[in-house]
This record gives structure tokens, C-alpha cells and sequence, in this order.
DNA sequence: TTCTAATAGTTTCAATATCTAACTATATCA
DNA sequence: TGATATAGTTAGATATTGAAACTATTAGAA
């Protein structure tokens, strides 16, 4: 139980760091600045085509009128589309233009050579650990959210 | 290099997925609500007593103005202590009141409680990895505030 | 079939968080 | 000593988010 102990205080302690980076970046790149909610809003609808606002509400952790309020202004900026649903006139389908795929191209892009930039001096093997662990970390923490609902969101 | 770059990519995906639990859970234990920036202020001042103003705003990647801002809502709820610095009448000297430290502990406790509920099911040699990694990337994000400045964090 | 309940999303209002510009006070340097 | 640098505050503007209230659509019960 130590070992439990300790890795819920690192990530606690680390994981906040690291969002400082990403978040910085997100704001330095030339282009287009996107905020982290803005950032993953993009890449949830990426991974998710057909997407509806609820569920991206749910994986933002926002309430829908945020997240509505925040699709809104994508729209505007012409970064995704939004149009009625084919199946149910209640629902959304949410995507990204042409132009969202190029922002958060670019912003996925910049982003990780930051992080690159960061992690570059590490050897190979310790890469290796961090690399597994974030594998066996990712599945956890979608998977606490699939715990709160039964709506799975579809992984590449 | 496809190693670095997939690290990269996944630590892209996941710390915000990781925020989004730690975000969840500050909001919802019993007792006071925290924001992350708090959180985050109150830790700073934990770890690094006497600390002033532009350190704490540069840790969280803030400016000045908001940083002052943010101090003075945890002054006014008597969270935190602010008084002028004995060595530089220009600079504060930022601690945690006995109620801050209560509430710090209670925040952090209920936190790390809940990374726990989701860590709980890894078996040990997992947890070794993920705790090895995050013991890895820890001074790396630290580090990289150092770069941009010379004033370096105390860490327990 | 009709009516009620549930669901998806929007709008309004209020609160909170953050940045920029401008300013004050203090310390350092030429 | 005066100019410059540094630490922090204030005012104003903008961005983000939740709660309450509302509309439209779908599903389920009678």
C-alpha cells in the first residue's frame, strides 16, 4: 500500500506541472491560441466523429451549458461545424472543418515538440518506463469516466 | 525517436484526462472547495515557506496581477498569511495559516484518496513502473521552470 | 393514441479567474 | 543623487463556468 500511497501523491504533484507546459505551449505557439478545454474539445471530436455535446460535456467535465457555450465559439471561429443529428433531432453532431483539423494539427504539433524538447535528454530505456506507464494510466482515467456513464468513447 | 514521440503524444492525452479526476475530486470532497490554482498556491507555500509573490506566479504560470488576486481571496479566507518580507520591503512573505494547512491536508488527503481508488486494482509491479515514471517526469517539469529562471524551488 | 416523463441542448444571469495597462513603493546602479 | 530595475496592487476588460429556466424532441406508460 505504500507503493499506492506514493504514486497517487506524485501524480498529484506532477500531473498539475505538466498541464503548466502543455498550457503554456498551447498559448506560445504562433497561430492560433487555444485554450486546454478548447484544445480537448477538438481532440475529442477528432477521435470521436459524430460526436453530440453531451459526451463531450462528460469527457470535459463540464456542465452542458459550458460546453455548449464553448462549442459556440468554435462554430464561430468556423473550427468545427455543428448540425442536427440524423437519428434523434435533439442531439448534435459535432465535427471539426478543415480548419479545425489544420489548427489542431498545428497545436498537436508544436505542443508535443515542447514536450519532446522537454523529455529529450532522457535514455531510451527510461522512456521506456515512462512510455508504460502512461499506457497503463490512460485506460484508468478514461475508464473512471466510463464508470461514471455507460457512453464509451471510442478509441483510435 | 518514436519512442520520444509517442511519450510525447501520450502524455498529451493523458495529463489532462489525470487533471480532470484531480479537478473533479478538489470540487466535490466535503468541506472547502479548492480550484486547482489554489490547490496548487497552497502546496507552493507548503513547500517553499517564506516564499513571495513572483515565485509563486511564475510556479503557477501566471501573471503578477493575477497571482495577487489570487493570494487575496485565500488571505481574505484566512487560508493564507501575507506580510512584508524582513530582507525587501517590496516583497511579500506568503505562509499557510493553521486553517490553510487543514485544509491543504483535507484537500490533499481526499485527492490522493481518490487516485487511490482508481491506481487500486494495478498490481505492484505496475505501480512500480507508473511510480518510477512519474519520479522520472517529475523533476523534468520542474526543471524546466528552472531554465527559464535561476530561482530554484526547495523540494521535501 | 394520448399524455407524461425523460432527454438534448440553449439562453440568461451571476460568479470566478485571468490578462493588460498603469501605477506606487522600494532597491540597485551609474 | 537621479535613473533604472524590481515587487506588487488596482482598474478595466475578457474569458470561463455553473445554476436556473426554458424549448424541442423522444420514449414510455396508460
Amino acid at each position: 500500500m505504500e507503493k499506492l500511497d506514493e504514486c497517487a501523491r506524485q501524480l498529484l504533484d506532477t500531473a498539475p506541472q505538466i498541464m503548466r507546459s502543455i498550457r503554456a505551449e498551447m498559448r506560445s505557439h504562433r497561430g492560433h491560441d487555444l485554450s486546454i478545454p478548447q484544445f480537448r474539445t477538438l481532440t475529442f471530436i477528432h477521435q470521436n466523429p459524430e460526436a453530440s455535446l453531451s459526451p463531450l460535456a462528460e469527457h470535459l467535465g463540464l456542465t452542458l451549458p459550458s460546453t455548449s457555450k464553448l462549442v459556440d465559439g468554435l462554430v464561430n471561429e468556423k473550427i468545427i461545424s455543428r448540425r442536427e443529428s440524423k437519428e434523434d433531432r435533439r442531439k448534435l453532431t459535432l465535427a471539426l472543418t478543415k480548419n479545425g483539423e489544420d489548427i489542431l494539427r498545428a497545436a498537436r504539433g508544436a505542443t508535443q515538440n515542447r514536450l519532446k524538447d522537454i523529455l529529450h535528454e532522457l535514455p531510451a530505456d527510461e522512456l521506456s518506463v515512462i512510455l508504460r506507464a502512461l499506457n497503463l494510466l490512460q485506460p484508468l482515467f478514461m475508464k473512471g469516466m466510463k464508470e461514471a456513464k455507460t457512453h464509451v468513447p471510442a478509441h483510435s
